[in-house]
RNA sequence: GCCGAAGUGGUGGAAUGGCAGACACGACGGUCUCAAACACCGUUGAGGGAGACCUCAUGGGGGUUCGACUCCCCCCUUCGGCACCA
């Protein structure tokens, strides 16, 4: 509830879920369809300062608008029983005994980071929630901050996350997209040792076979060993110029295409396969958050360490062979090693695991894989969220909530802005703060962040099936009846967010043997966004289109039905009303052609193409192309219009009748209307799926396309099972084709029984 | 730069190797009406032809095939995602 109200957006997801949903009910499955509010959280507490009123009224407030007033009126068939609001106490207490689950697991910890500050949002943010260098709610820059904080431990199931993708029937777009952004990278961990020091540098390469055209080494500026490193003669360059790149945003600094910077340490490095001394650099260009914070460079063989060896002068050694060589640009591609000792000859390929093993067996290198995914940072300095069920003990140190303390409600406070001071406005309410410590009963005060509102979703769909129960989060037997989601409808938005967090928390409760799964949503489709001329909605924009108004003037069926057939459900469609007409000319035709009085009844036609008709309607809906669900129906409703006076009664009841189930999903509250009209009782949602006599859907003759040299030259009615023969007979005496054979020997005739005929000449 | 999706009439779109443009919108013509609206009927990719028909046409260029919107290669454009990830 994040808004004043739902947008079209949620009208076209809805409905089409719902359209699904009753599909498969009337197919004799048993449907559970939930409808539930992620009332906490940033999105709703940045709605409720820009109103200016606390969240927890708004919430009340906007929660029963959009229930009682829009989506009671979309003609969902959603079980309100068992509805969630992710800010309820009873909700949110098992929200934090999963953080709970999490702590004692060892997967919640507390530490120190490099980490995404929104200076609007006044809280920092996961990774996944910064977009494109920007807060993935208000837009501002995001800047990077040394900061302590709460990390759920995501990296440790980088692997599972990863591998666990080929089971799921999910769209390739959103598998690959999960996968690239884990990010697996294969290569070695190869160490540096310091000339005149004990220290080593691990550092992080997938090129362990160009390890001899390492000519120097460069650490992230806020790499921990930088201070211990830098000479006394170089210390006021490198402590400014770690100053300046801390000063700079995320976006500036990861920008490619900028001219590199850095600076000499003063200090030297042994380059483990050569013995060489190689000089150790600071530059931005390497991130401290990826493999080690530290690289080897190889000037010759990478693009970002040649621009920076060729602007401050040093040393590129050519270790791979290649046609173009390296006096221009790197040659980053495949080659045989040279310059390499023991090694030259040797493929870049071989030796990648030939020169680790080789440096392994000396102590300075092994094999290590590493992910771009980080750890899942959750904890939030706002006011909107469940408070983190910790307790800070002088003595015993992060003390999880006992479970039966919990819930730790989120106290009323009477100022709810984010503080900017890097803490919550909780820290403020000295009664919630100070408590004891759950082991010694000291003196102790409670953890004031609160968690980031992605964790409320992450596992809502557990809870769905079981809200009649407050002493467990989810009942055993309620949830191996009920889970894992058979059809997840999800937006992309999600793909990197709520689907990646859900799959991390299923896989975390399953291992501590909570749930009989690790994956929540067996099959997942993708939706695509309602735009408005060529944009997406929003209030800036001024291109909001709110559903109430239309539902208003043409109902929502008329409504639901219209955004389902602007166009296929997983790509994007523009918004236009002008073609919404069509659709309600087409309702209109349907309810005159059951309530108009029935015409006199005819001496009966042939009645096969009903049969067509629903396979057909039964195929697209299976495959959630609404649109072309819709087109069916309308071909078939011209096609009782075109009969209704030559159907016999039975006949005519019998169109009508399967008329209106093929509709119940997509129009439930017409469909209802009609079917009592028709002495159907209630109601046509619980009538079975109409179904169709295969025998029927056989033609008794077919079109037979007939080709000359695959130019369409006649199309002949022709009986079915025609041989071969009898086709080229039969296109012989065209008038059409004759002209073209004129005597001449096919050199070839294709013959697709039923189909075509290709005469090649 | 890398990854992904897409490009078809005036418009939204259909067609998963076999009749391109289903179904709609719009437009044009007609019926009904004093008139309008609604509704209904007809025409509607482009070009040629009096006409039956013919030719061209699915972003561009090549290829595979008897046959390509569909498969393969190259290129262009649009939209999404990721991005100094070593």
């Amino acid at each position: 509830p994040s808004a004043e109200g739902l947008h079209i957006g949620h009208t076209y997801t809805y409905g089409g879920a719902d359209t699904n949903g009753r599909f498969q009910r009337m197919r004799g499955n048993t449907v559970f369809e939930p409808m539930g509010f992620d009332a906490f959280g940033i999105h709703s507490e940045n709605y409720a300062l820009k109103q200016n009123i606390n969240p927890m009224q708004l919430t009340a407030r906007t929660t029963k608008r959009y229930r009682y007033e829009q989506l009671g009126r979309i003609g969902a068939m959603y079980d309100w029983e068992h509805s969630v609001d992710t800010s309820q106490p009873n909700y949110y207490k098992w929200t934090q005994w999963i953080f709970v689950q999490l702590f004692k697991a060892g997967l919640a910890i507390r530490k120190e980071a490099a980490v995404n500050w929104c200076p609007s949002c006044l809280t920092v943010l996961a990774n996944e929630q910064v977009i494109d260098g920007h807060c993935e709610r208000c837009g501002t820059l995001v800047v990077q901050r040394e900061l302590t904080q709460w990390f759920f431990s995501i990296t440790k199931y980088a692997d599972r996350l990863l591998d666990g993708l080929q089971k799921l029937d999910w769209p390739d777009e959103s598998k690959t997209r999960q996968a690239n952004w884990i990010g697996r990278s294969e290569g070695a961990e190869l160490v540096f040792a310091v000339e005149g020091s004990d220290e080593r540098i691990p550092v992080f390469t997938t090129r362990p076979d160009t390890v001899f055209g390492a000519t120097y080494v460069v650490l992230a500026p806020e790499h921990k060993i930088v201070p211990r490193l830098t000479t006394a003669a170089r210390r006021a360059e490198v402590d400014a110029y770690i100053e300046s790149a801390r000063a700079a945003t995320e976006i500036e600094r990861t920008d490619a295409g900028r001219e590199k910077t850095g600076e000499f340490t003063g200090a030297y490095a042994i380059n483990p396969a050569t013995g060489a001394r190689v000089p150790i650099w600071v530059a931005d260009y390497v991130l401290v958050q990826y493999g080690t914070g530290a690289i080897m460079a190889v000037p010759g063989h990478d693009e970002r360490d040649y621009a920076f060896a060729r602007k401050f002068d040093l040393p590129i050694v050519e270790v791979i062979t290649s046609e173009v060589g390296i006096a221009d640009a790197a040659y980053t591609g495949p080659g045989a090693l040279k310059n390499s000792g023991q090694f030259d000859g040797l493929s870049s390929d071989e030796a990648k695991t030939a020169v680790t093993a080789w440096l392994a067996e000396r102590g300075t290198g092994e094999p290590r894989v590493t992910y771009k995914l980080r750890d899942w940072l959750i904890s939030r300095q706002r006011y909107w969220g469940p408070p983190i069920p910790i307790i800070h003990c002088p003595e015993h140190g992060s003390v999880p909530v006992p479970e039966e303390d919990l819930p730790v409600l989120l106290p009323e406070v009477a100022d709810f802005h984010p503080t900017g001071t890097g803490k919550s406005p909780l820290a403020s309410v000295e009664s919630f703060v100070k408590t004891t410590c759950p082991v010694c009963g000291g003196p102790a005060e409670r953890e004031t962040d609160v968690s980031d509102t992605f964790l409320d979703s992450a596992w809502y769909f557990l809870r769905y099936p079981c809200t009649e129960w407050d002493d467990r989060p989810f009942d055993k037997e309620r949830i191996a009846e009920w889970l894992p989601v058979d059809m997840y409808f999800g937006g992309k938005e999600h793909v990197v967010m709520h689907h990646l967090y859900a799959r991390f928390i299923t896989m975390v409760l399953h291992d501590l043997g909570h749930l009989p799964f690790e994956e929540p949503f067996k099959k997942l489709r993708l939706h695509g966004f309602v735009t408005k001329d060529g944009a997406k909605m929003s209030k800036s924009r001024g291109n909001v289109v709110n559903p109430d108004d239309y539902i208003k003037r043409v109902g929502s069926d008329a409504f639901r039905a219209y955004l389902l057939f602007m166009g296929p459900f997983d790509q994007d469609n523009d918004f236009s009303d002008q073609n919404l007409v069509g659709v309600t000319r087409f309702l209109d035709r349907v309810w005159r052609l059951v309530t108009d009085p029935a015409p006199t009844p005819g001496t009966g036609v042939e009645l096969r193409p009903m049969h067509r008709y629903i396979k057909r309607v039964t195929d697209e809906l299976g495959r959630y192309q609404f649109h072309t669900a819709i087109a069916a129906l309308m071909e078939y409703s011209n096609w009782i219009s075109t009969h209704n006076e030559a159907f016999n009664a039975e006949q005519r009841r019998e169109a009508i009748r399967t008329l209106t189930l093929l509709l119940a999903p997509i129009t439930p509250f017409l469909a209802e209307e009609l079917w009592e009209r028709q002495g159907g009782g209630y109601s046509v949602h619980q009538q079975d799926w109409p179904t169709f006599d295969p025998a029927q859907i056989v033609d008794e003759t077919v079109t037979l396309v007939v080709q000359i040299n695959g130019k369409l030259r006649d199309r002949i009615e022709a009986p079915v099972g025609l041989d071969e023969a009898a086709a080229r007979a039969l296109a012989g005496a065209s008038t059409k084709v004759a002209p073209f054979l004129d005597g001449k020997t096919p050199k070839k005739v294709i013959y697709v029984p039923g189909r075509l005929l290709n005469i090649v000449l």
